[in-house]
Order: structure tokens, then C-alpha cells, then sequence
DNA sequence: TGATAATATGAGTAATCGCTCGTTTTACCA
DNA sequence: TGGTAAAACGAGCGATTACTCATATTATCA
């Protein structure tokens, strides 16, 4: 096990040529933690994969655990930007059909963006990398715009928007996760989107 | 790394004393799971938690990803007992509110057995334990189960059957997974059920 | 250009863990 | 009861891995 050392790095970069030794190091993790998975990967390993040398990667990182969470949370900031754009504009009179087609074309785009990154992120990450709060900001805020959505949506269903918008998230998360890493027999992408999108409008639009 | 080793027991105890040993030894393993995640769980500790010597362990079993197995195994084999139990009689005039209803309710009770070890066996556990087939038979019978069911409703959505089935039992399985093991802010075990049972069967009757 | 700070290096150490194997103990049964 | 097979034992070896630190190299800037 990972002697437990903290996530957050031990020095910043200054130079140019640090932050590009920090770069190379993470592109390096990212390659090795998608081929071997978290077992599989060790710093040993990432410092050879990067071209540079054991010291150089502990000045920057305490440790293996550390970098997972520095690609994890690049992983996830570039996530919920594409999520943002891709809605933008959108929703402002409520949630309907236009609207739920789009979130779910978006939810589904973002996991298609580095795969087997996210594969390791979400199935083979100790609680400890994890666990951090941070990591779930994103996911809690857009749940709030979502549930704003609603609030704003005539014909709703009785529930209250936050469970409602929970609710939603929740299985549009995991619907995505599992139709990109996994198929669903007998769904294409199309078929995929529109049995979801169907599901979840008629959820929110119910009574 | 584990350096990979089969998954199958290495001989089978015939005498009553290690029959005894490997039950002990699998609920010691269970227990060290459970508190420290797959990376925190060892040979060497299992032994010991169990009060048996490291060889006696490796008498049975060719590492520790066979005892997780094995673990595995008998974790998805009883709850699909479960299910099945919980469910006989149910459903044979088609899919209706009730059946939904006591089948999001088997569901919940089953990922109510055991969770910790269930989040162990399902969130931490390398592709190479999780992989065979086997312990995906169940899953799938049930499955067909549930598409046969659909096949005798009056009144079914348009898709194909098979579909319709993967997508339920999947959504389903999901939605329990995260209520039990993170709970879903504002909804009690009651709310839970309501929410999924609805979206299900409107998802399941629509058009 | 020289002083200082930043960066890079990698051999080496300590700790962990998987697993074997020679030996001892226990059970079985003819 | 004695011979044989099953089971249990655990010291310790080999491999892996995390991480340090003394040293060398490079950049910065007054």
C-alpha cells in the first residue's frame, strides 16, 4: 500500500523547464496508469515512462497518490468546462426536450474524453484520492444549476427540485459511464441517447 | 503488484479442520477488506487476522486476488438468491407497478447485504478479478428474466425487449449502488424507492 | 561574470509483501 | 496401532517499491 503521504505537491515550478518536467511527468502517469492500471503503476515506473529521473519527480510530488489526483482533477476541470459550454444558452425558460437532449449529448461527450483515464479514476481509485471534497465541487454546482432549471420548469413533477435534480444527475452520470466503458448491448449512441433522454424527461415532466 | 496468479482454489480441503480453515480464512479476508480497501489487504495479514499460519493460507488459495474471488463469488451468488427468492410468483402476467415495486425493493435489500464489502468488491477491484465471466452469469440470467417479462406486457414501450431489460436492470443497479453507499441528499430509503420505482415503470409503459 | 537559487540526477537504503519449502502435527483407516 | 495422507506451521528469501540525499548541472540577474 501507499504509505500515506499527502495529495497536494511539495513545491511549484518556477522555471520554464520545471513546469515542464511537471507536465511530462503527468503525461507520463496518464499513460501508465491507462495501460496498467493503478496496481500496475508506480513512480519508478512514471519518472522512466517521462525521461526524467526519480529526484526530479519527488520535488514536485510526495508521491504516487498525488499525481493521480493532480490528473484527476485536470480530468475533471476540463469535464465540467465541456458540460458548461455545451449548455450554454440553453434552459433558460425551464427544462424541456431540446434541453434534456443536450445534457445528455453533453454527459455523454464528456466520458468519452480519455476513457481509460476515467476507467481508473472512478473503478480503481483508493477512497483516500478520492474522498477529497474538492474533486466534487464541480458535480455539486452543476446539480444546483440544474435544480434551478427545474424551478423554472412548468408541468414539473411533485418531488422537490433538488431530490429531482439529484436524481437525475445521479443516473445520467452513471448511465454515460456505463454505455462508454462497457456498451449496452444492442444500444448504438443514438439509441443510447434517445432511450435516456426519454427516460429522464419522462421522470422530470411526470404528474 | 500482484504478480499475477490464477483465480481457482489450489486444492480442495477434504477433512473437516480445513474446511474450517479456509471458512476462516475467508472471514478474515472479508473483515480486512472491508476496513482497508484492496490495497490495504495482504497475504501475510489475512493470515494472521484469521489466526492461521501464511502457509496454511497458500495451501488454498495461489494469492490474494483468489481469495477475493472466491469472496466475490459468494457475495453476487447470495444475492442473487436473494432477488430470486424475494421475487418468485411475482410478474407472471407481465411487467405491472407492483412487480417494479418489489423489484426495486429486492434490489435495495440485496446491496444492503454486506456493503462495505460490496464497495470494496465493486469499486476498488482489479479488472483481472472482476473480468471472468462467471460471476457475471447471474446478471445476465436475471436479465433475460426480466426481458421475458416484458415480452408478456401489454402496453410496452417500442423498443426491442432486450433492450428495454438491459437498460432497467442497469439504471437499477446503479441507482441502489449509490443510495446505499452514499446516500442521495433528501431522499430516505422510502423516497428512494417511490423515485426509481416511477421512473422505471413510466420509462417501461411509455407510448 | 560570478554568486545564488532552482533544477536535475540516480545509486542506494529501508520497508513491504508474496510466496516457498523443510518440518511438525494431526487425522484417517486397514 | 502403525503407516500414510492431509493439514498446519513459520522462518526467511527474493522481488518490488517508495523515497532520500549528496552531488552535479543549469538558469537568473545584479
Amino acid at each position: 500500500m501507499a504509505r500515506k503521504k499527502g495529495l497536494v505537491p511539495r513545491k511549484q515550478p518556477v522555471q520554464s523547464r520545471s513546469k515542464a518536467t511537471v507536465e511530462v511527468v503527468l503525461e507520463a502517469a496518464a499513460q501508465v496508469f491507462e495501460s496498467g492500471g493503478y496496481n500496475g503503476a508506480n513512480t519508478n515506473l512514471i519518472a522512466r515512462r517521462a525521461g526524467v529521473s526519480i529526484g526530479s519527480l519527488y520535488q514536485y510530488f510526495p508521491g504516487k497518490d498525488a499525481i493521480l489526483y493532480a490528473l484527476m482533477k485536470r480530468h475533471m476541470d476540463m469535464g465540467y468546462e465541456f458540460i458548461t459550454k455545451r449548455l450554454a444558452g440553453l434552459g433558460r425558460g425551464g427544462v424541456d426536450e431540446v434541453f434534456v437532449r443536450a445534457l445528455v449529448e453533453a454527459m455523454l461527450g464528456m466520458h468519452e474524453m480519455e476513457p481509460e483515464l476515467h476507467r481508473v479514476m472512478f473503478e480503481q481509485v483508493p477512497p483516500t484520492v478520492m474522498l477529497p471534497q474538492e474533486l466534487m465541487r464541480n458535480e455539486a454546482a452543476a446539480v444546483e444549476r440544474l435544480a434551478a432549471m427545474l424551478e423554472r420548469t412548468p408541468g414539473l413533477r411533485k418531488a422537490a427540485t433538488g431530490e429531482v435534480a439529484r436524481f437525475v444527475a445521479y443516473t445520467l452520470e452513471m448511465l454515460c459511464h456505463r454505455f462508454v466503458l462497457y456498451g449496452i448491448k444492442g444500444l448504438d449512441r443514438e439509441g443510447f441517447m434517445d432511450e435516456t433522454a426519454d427516460m429522464l424527461l419522462r421522470y422530470i415532466l411526470a404528474d
